[in-house]
DNA sequence: ATGAAAGCGCTAACAA
DNA sequence: TTGTTAGCGCTTTCAT
């Protein structure tokens, strides 16, 4: 009663359509060059067959698969933004993607391998994690593209946000609601830290408020931002309380968020806060949180152009593009409140 | 300066070694049959090449492809756990996953057709969309396990989650603290729904509670979980307000918790909640939440396992598979508070 | 232990 | 428009 283990080849469509296989290809791939009459019987029988193309023998064949490798972190939600765009960006260009995830037990070097065995043309890796020298080593065998990354080797592509201008955003829009004591809970050792966080500095530079320029140590979790936040409230004096957070990402954001209406503040009442990426954290849930948004369709879009420049061996001008983020304004951020002082401490009386 | 476009192949490596393909390739499959003198030198030569087998040759030529094909969203967290799980699983058995995505503007059809391609011998489809006749059709072609939705047609195998099982745990953990007015924030049209439902009424019935059962309409996204919340913080009467809330998932319950916090109460000083799913939410960040976690390494081996069973054209005994979950306490979930009653509601009048 | 030869399902020349 | 032929990179008999 079950299936007969075989699927249908080729020939047995061109068999049944009384066709060679030639010409059965020929019409499979879409290809100039048969009757209006047998396309049809030829897509006829193949549809009643349940024929799918075998793409390896197809791809063995021709030399090329098409074949995009995209090597992704199934933690990380951004990077299913990423992916989707992805998928996008191949379609137009007929190229296929295949995905291969990086796990807390499978590590980017194996995800790799299995996709160089795919004999994928170029690959992308999101927000890779392998040293330089290795991703160096793979960009001497075919196209690499990083996302997300800064990677500093000729051999390597890289699309990118424009962590620090992210900043320099996030910091404008805080000070024309008239924010002066603005921290920044950065990163910890996360890609992207440095940046940003030199992009806060500069911002509160250039608005000359450089005297209340306050990092925090973070972290790229929730814990990371509760914990920042924690200290934050601790350790800072009344007096010089901030009236509002950056936080290096918007997953750290709810946990600051968290911490500070744990203690009895409001947001954006109190204290405003700023996340970044506008993940799906940020932008689908009730957290309605004010954040950074790497623009991803334009990432993707340029990280697919370039890998496929590269695979044509198109003359490609500057290896890495840096892509500006743009500002989302939401529910977590407003004016700070008139009373210049009695925000963090302790002892504050949670809201009647 | 850029690479030689041509990878090196099997005959490469094996004229650099002096010996002939069909020894190289007993030695690069590991298989019986060559000297440890020949099987050095070709490893190495191959390994210098920065050889990698053409895994579709190599298939095409040998019948079998190894490979599974895994359908899943790049949107749902609950997911990456799964696809985790699901390389590992697979990994022993030495079977490949390929991964297709179904993101907002890629259906799951288009993620199938990918997959059939590619000639995976079998197709695991997270949380299906399509209909099941859909399904069924395709698992007239090549076998088909659906993970974590219920799927009524005997052609395919299913691996899920004792929902309604999950559910007595939570009240059952509920009861075992002390407390009586339990209600359920359901899941609206989600998959899953109605059988967590059952197993909260269920279960509210076996302890003696059936005039405490209320359930609350909500659905799996935190501002469902929000919303319901506010309803409930709205138009319960004080003397009768609930002092835990058993939440359809944990995202969701993300959404209770905020709505709660924000109206003065203390989670799990006032109100205790659980959630479902013990997602990444639930345990890697401060909200430490008190869950149902799916047991997601068995359900990933168990249908890894009766993929490959199919394939191998085994005799299977239960086409569906029904995992129990099992309750993880956190932080949510304490002791009622010993005053029964001013809870909710917005005036808070000790009752007598 | 090693090699020669055939062929997996398909596409690309070329011929008809 | 259609068919014939060769061969992609590999594994698999079957010799040696």
């Amino acid at each position: 009663m079950r299936t007969p283990p075989r699927r249908p080849t080729l020939a047995d469509v061109a068999a049944q359509a009384g066709v060679s296989t030639a010409l059965a290809s020929i019409v499979m791939r879409d290809a100039p060059g048969a009757s209006d009459a047998t396309r049809r019987r030829v897509l006829d029988v193949a549809d009643r067959l349940g024929y799918h193309p075998d793409s390896r023998a197809r791809l063995l064949r021709s030399g090329r698969s098409r074949l995009l490798g995209v090597v992704f972190g199934v933690q990380h939600a951004f990077h299913g933004d990423l992916v989707t765009g992805l998928y996008e960006a191949a379609a137009p260009l007929r190229y296929e993607l295949t995905l291969s995830a990086v796990t807390p037990r499978r590590d980017e070097r194996t995800a790799i391998g299995g996709l160089l065995q795919d004999r994928c043309e170029a690959l992308l890796v999101l927000g890779p994690q392998s040293p330089t020298s290795a991703l160096a080593t793979l960009a001497s065998r075919l196209p690499v593209v990083a996302l997300g990354r800064e990677i500093r080797h000729r051999a390597v592509d890289v699309v990118r946000n424009a962590d620090c201008q992210g900043l320099h955003q996030a910091v404008d829009h805080l000070v024309g609601l008239g924010h002066r004591r603005i921290v920044h809970v950065d990163g910890g050792r996360t890609p992207g830290t440095a940046e940003r966080r030199r992009g806060y500095r500069d911002a509160m530079r250039r608005h000359g408020l450089e005297r209340e320029i306050r990092v925090v140590p973070g972290g790229p979790t929730g814990e990371d931002g509760a914990a920042a936040a924690a200290t934050l409230l601790d350790t800072v004096p009344p007096p010089e309380g901030p009236t509002a957070i950056t936080v290096f990402n918007d997953l750290a954001a709810t946990g600051v968020l968290d911490t500070l209406r744990r203690a009895g503040l409001s947001v954006p009442g109190d204290v405003s806060v700023v996340g970044y990426d506008d993940s799906r954290l940020a932008r689908l849930t009730y957290l309605d949180l004010t954040t950074i948004a790497q623009d991803t369709a334009t990432m993707t879009t340029l990280a697919i152009a370039r890998a496929v420049a590269r695979i044509e061996g198109q003359d490609v001008l500057q290896r890495e593009q840096v892509i500006p983020p743009h500002l989302v304004v939401r529910g977590t951020t407003a004016p700070p409140p008139p009373a210049p002082s009695q925000i963090f401490g302790k002892t504050t009386a949670p809201g009647a």
